[in-house]
Parts: structure tokens; C-alpha cells; sequence
DNA sequence: GTCTATAAAACGATAGAC
DNA sequence: GTCTATCGTTTTATAGAC
């Protein structure tokens, strides 16, 4: 059947998915493949190995937030805590909208001591995302500062998945989103 | 006479290196054995399973906190303060003597999606590191404000591991320190 | 006939369990 | 050590679109 049952886009969505929820080694090529609706062993058609299949759904992950939400902080038709607001706002909905939180940061603490095949992907991620924050927060202090409140932001976001995942209560997040703009306001 | 190679105690220090470093799925039982320089077979004589295994790393990982860090926050022989500053001090020291972080926090991630086996264990980890830290804050703050001045110290302290992870830089950890202290004099 | 995405089967390796 | 199941991967064959 030449006809393709899904898209190679479709694939990493569902890869993505599964990603973030079950985690890399928990999810095995035929649940990739089933929720694909194919045999494990089509999907060879699709990717070259697993590890082929997380790096592509890595990059896409990163073009999606750098061309979507960071990219809200050097929108200048904002002021700059509008554009943080903003982007805050869009980065947690972005990330809840499926479960599992941070895909960067659950691959961070489940690989980054075991390969470092993904360590590069994920830290042009992290450096994207810190230098979006530290371009609003210098907007208002010195860069050093700025440098440190956006950190700060990040690392507060990130554990606050933990503590979501745990709970269950989004309230985690909505302090995160809170604290970052009072940190602007201080 | 069948004397036993390691005791169970050495089985379990073993399986917390492992699963702090490589996480829950990717150690095998055969990694688990060789680290305790057991056959495979051998092993299931201290555990029936590998689940079993981690409950009890879980367990006495949880142990060990509550009597030899939560239990600082409670040391009336030092003032608030200087509990929290030993407390926090010695938390990261722990945690940071191993490679992978805060087993808790990886565990959280790996698996509250994908079993509900180990929440309850998480959960009371994580309980009573709130209360400790709450407890302190309380010595200066209302009740409800000291709660969230704890939730915030420790999602710093669990995203702060991750940036660890990704970066190799243990600033971050530095950094979460000297916020909790800040927060306490504010 | 050719191309190609699929199913089907099977590979060696390794998983957890006994 | 041995078991069975399943892992990631590869191979073979088939079926439909050009």
C-alpha cells in the first residue's frame, strides 16, 4: 500500500506525546507504532532508530517554542511585562495542554547521566529559553540580574512540574507564573 | 553453610546509586547484581521483585531524611535560622554526594504517570520536607505564608536539579540555598 | 514494471522472574 | 543458569499507486 496511513508530522506528535507522559524507556517502538496505528516494524519507514525518532521530536519541540513562545519576548508591539506575562502564560498552557509536564526537563533528569546523545538538543533549549527571559527581565536590571531572575524563573517552572506531578494541583504553576512577574515588579 | 555475600542494607545502598543515576527503567536486574557482585539469580532472595526493591529504597531513603535532615527543623537547641541553614545545607550535601540528584524528585518524574505504585511513598516524602521547611518559616511568618515560602524553596530545589543535570553546574544549587535564607529574612 | 508504505515474520539481545 | 516475554531492529513479501 503506497498509501501512507500517517504523516512523518503525525508521528512525532504521537511520539511527543507518549514521550512526555511514559517517559523514553518506558515506551517501546510498538507503542509508538500502535498509537500510529502501524506494526513496530513499519515505523522503520519513518525513523531510523528510537533514539532518531526523541532527537527529531527534541527539535521540534524547541522550533515550536522558539518560533512560538520565545519569541514573544522580542515582540516589541509589548512592553516588556506584557511580553513576560505573556509568554509565561503561553509556555505553561503549551505544556499542559498534554500531560507530563516539560518534555526538556523530564528527558534532562531521565538521560542526561546515561547518554549524551540528547544533551545537546536540550540545552540549546534551555539556553533559547533563559536568554528570552533575561532579555525582558534587562529590561529593567542590570544584565547580571537579569541573568540570575531568569535562572531563577526557569528552575522554579521546572521544579514545579515535579510538584504538580506528584499533587496533581496546578497550583504550582499558577505561583511560578506569579512569582516571575513579581520578580519584574521588585 | 550459606553465608550471605552482602547484606540487605549494602543491596539497597547499591540500587539507590543505580536508580538515582540511570532511573527506575533503564537498571536492570542484572545491573542491580552485578553492582552487589550477586548473580542474577541470587538476588531475588532479598527482594521478590524489582518493584519491591525500589519500595524499600524508597522507604529508606525517606528514613533517612526524616531522622537526619527534616528532623534539623526541629532542633530547638538552634535558633529557626541557623536550622534552616543547616537544614538546607545538609540536604543538598546528600543528595549531592551521588551522582542523579534527588532520587525523589527523579522518581516523580519517571513514574507518577505511568504507576501509581510508589506516590504514596513520594508523597509522604515530600509531605514531610514541606512541613519541616514550613515549620521553620513559621518562627517568622503567618501560617499560610510560611506554607508557600516552603512550597517555593523546594520546587526551586527540585528544578534546580535539573538545571544541574543539563548544565554540570552546581551554581544552581548554590543559588537555591541562598534563597531560602533570603526568604527567611525578608 | 517500478516504487514504496505497509504487514508479517524473525533476528539477537536482554528484560524480569525463578 | 534457565525460563519466557519483550525489547529494538532487520528482513521479506505483498499490495496499491504511478
Amino acid at each position: 500500500m503506497p498509501v501512507q496511513k500517517v504523516t512523518k508530522v503525525e508521528v512525532v506528535k504521537q511520539a511527543l506525546f507518549l514521550f512526555k507522559k511514559q517517559g523514553y524507556h518506558r515506551t517501546s517502538m510498538s507503542d509508538l507504532a500502535v498509537a500510529c496505528g502501524l506494526l513496530k516494524g513499519s515505523f522503520y519507514h519513518y525513523f531510523s532508530s528510537k533514539d532518531a525518532l526523541m532527537l527529531e521530536v527534541l527539535e521540534t519541540v524547541h522550533q515550536y517554542f522558539a518560533t512560538r513562545v520565545f519569541s514573544i519576548a522580542y515582540d516589541e508591539t509589548f512592553p516588556p511585562r506584557e511580553r513576560l506575562e505573556k509568554m509565561i502564560a503561553k509556555q505553561i498552557y503549551v505544556a499542559a495542554s498534554t500531560e507530563g509536564g516539560c518534555l526538556m526537563g523530564n528527558m534532562a533528569i531521565e538521560t542526561a547521566l546515561v547518554t549524551q546523545e540528547f544533551l545537546p538538543k536540550m540545552r540549546e533549549f534551555f539556553e533559547e529559553y533563559l536568554r528570552a527571559l533575561a532579555h525582558l527581565y534587562s529590561s529593567k536590571f542590570e544584565p547580571t540580574i537579569a541573568q540570575k531572575l531568569a535562572e531563577q524563573a526557569i528552575v522554579e517552572y521546572e521544579g514545579a512540574w515535579i510538584m504538580v506531578k506528584l499533587t496533581q494541583n496546578n497550583q504550582f504553576l499558577h505561583d511560578v507564573h506569579q512569582h516571575a512577574l513579581e520578580r519584574f515588579d521588585a
